[in-house]
Parts: C-alpha cells; sequence; structure tokens
DNA sequence: GTAGGGTCCGGACCATGGTACGGAGTCAAG
DNA sequence: CTTGACTCCGTACCATGGTCCGGACCCTAC
C-alpha cells in the first residue's frame, strides 16, 4: 500500500480521517508535503506508527505519553523508555485487578437479580462487599 | 457520622466538595433541604450512595449508567439491572482481555529495552506482535 | 471540461468528569 | 460578638480525545 491517501491510512487504523488530522496537530503523526500543491501522500510507515499509537492507546497510554515514546524511538534513552514502561506496568497491574473485582462485583449483582423478574433488587448492596 | 457537613460526606467518600455538588447537579446524590436557613446535612446513606457510585465508576460505568442503576435500586425492574449489569460484564471481559495483551507488550517493550542503557530501543515493534 | 468525490485548513464544537472562582451567608470557638 | 473556617450558588473554566463544518482546492473518470 505505498502512497495512501489519508483516507487509506485512516482505513488501514482503523480510525477517521479528523483523528489522523488530529493526530498530526499533536505531533504524533508527521505531515507529509504536499507533492506540487497536490495531495498528501502517506507511506506504510505512517501506518505502523498509527498502529502503535492505537495499540499504546489501548495500554492506557496517554497521547501526550505515546508523543514521548515515539520521540524515545528515535533517540537513545533506554532507561527513559524502560521507566516509561515500568510505571505504566504497575498501573496496569493495579487496573486489572481492579476491573476483575468489579467483575466479581457485578456478577453479584447480576445473581441477585436473577431469581425472579420483579421486585426490587438490592444494587447498591451490590458493590459493598 | 450522622448529619455530616458536605465536606465530611466529600471526605468519606475520598472526593472533594465539589465532587459532591457535581454529583449533586447530575442527580447522582440527593440535595437535603437547608434546614431553617442553614446548612445542608447528610447521613450515612448519602455515604453509602457516594461509596456504590465510586465502585460503580471503577467498574467503568459512567455517570449517566450509574444514575440509571441508581434509579433502578429504587424500582421494580430487575431484568433492567440485569442487562445493564450483563453488557458491562463482557465489555469488562474485554477490556481485561486488552490490558492482559497490553501488558504483554509491554513487558516485551521493558524487556527490549534491558540490555543496555544506551543505543536505539526498537519501541515501535514492542505494540506489533 | 465538468461532475463527483476526496483533500486541505482553521476554527468551532462535543462529551465526560470534574475543578476553580467570587461573593454572600452560616456556624462554632474563643 | 468577632474571627476564621466552612457552605452555598451560579458560572466559568479545564484536560482529554476527538468530531464536525464550510469554503477552497485537487484529482479522476466520463
Amino acid at each position: 500500500m505505498p502512497d495512501m491517501t489519508i483516507a487509506r491510512l485512516a482505513e488501514a487504523g482503523g480510525v477517521g480521517v479528523e483523528t489522523i488530522r488530529y493526530y498530526q496537530r499533536r505531533g504524533l503523526l508527521r505531515t507529509p508535503s504536499r507533492p506540487d500543491g497536490g495531495v498528501r501522500r502517506y507511506e506504510p510507515d505512517d501506518a505502523r506508527r498509527l498502529r502503535f499509537i492505537r495499540s499504546a492507546q489501548s495500554a492506557g497510554f496517554t497521547l501526550d505519553q505515546i508523543a514521548e515514546l515515539l520521540s524515545l524511538d528515535a533517540g537513545e534513552d533506554r532507561s527513559r523508555a524502560r521507566a516509561l514502561a515500568e510505571v505504566r506496568l504497575s498501573e496496569l497491574d493495579a487496573r486489572i485487578a481492579e476491573l476483575e473485582a468489579a467483575r466479581t462485583s457485578l456478577r453479584k449483582l447480576a445473581g441477585a437479580c436473577s431469581a425472579s423478574d420483579t421486585g426490587p433488587c438490592p444494587i447498591l448492596e451490590a458493590f459493598e462487599g
């Protein structure tokens, strides 16, 4: 897929065109020059970068942090990259534990409500244990 | 702790006073009347409700959804409560899986960077597997 | 060469979940 | 009975991550 238009790039990354443009404004993606006043063209590398952004985002990095990761990628500062990863890793562990606790509570809620289809169900209590 | 002021309630819930007031505007917490033009007083029940809100929030419910859960608590519609719980439960499972995948990628990033403290580290690749 | 779709660009707007501000009133301790 | 902390209230503002708009331009197929 060499020389994609912005719509192709967006499609490849599963995002909207406006999102690409937003990432460019944020400095997450480059803004290729317009050849001869024409339309900007994108390369597979841009798609890779976009995929990275989406993955990092799903790992809970903010766009600012992702920008930093991307800038580190070109640089030499391994310890900084490692530090970012470690911090996020423990946040991730904490968040996973939290979601698992929430799952337990929710199952309780669903369970408490499953006896019949009417009558009040003590929803407030479902999250108290 | 009967008859707390808003600051006590906030403290009990681990939130700021402004957050309480915000929840009141959103209809998540009641706004007790001002006795004789004085200051509003809150009861343990308000604190329970606040704890519920925070728990449900950490389970990923939005404030709108929480408002709905709270309104169901007073009502009879068990199937609706169950449906909300089930939907959120599968979202929760998906999100947990996603975060676990992210954790794997991140460990890879940390691992790839741990050989030495200098030289470029292929950060972009850490999220590609 | 013209119609349509896509692109460009700046700026406005959106939802979510708060946070800050300022002036007036209230309350409790000393 | 004053002082200092707290409360009330409306309104404005904030960060995050987009999303939409409108007019101009470009590009491709017919």
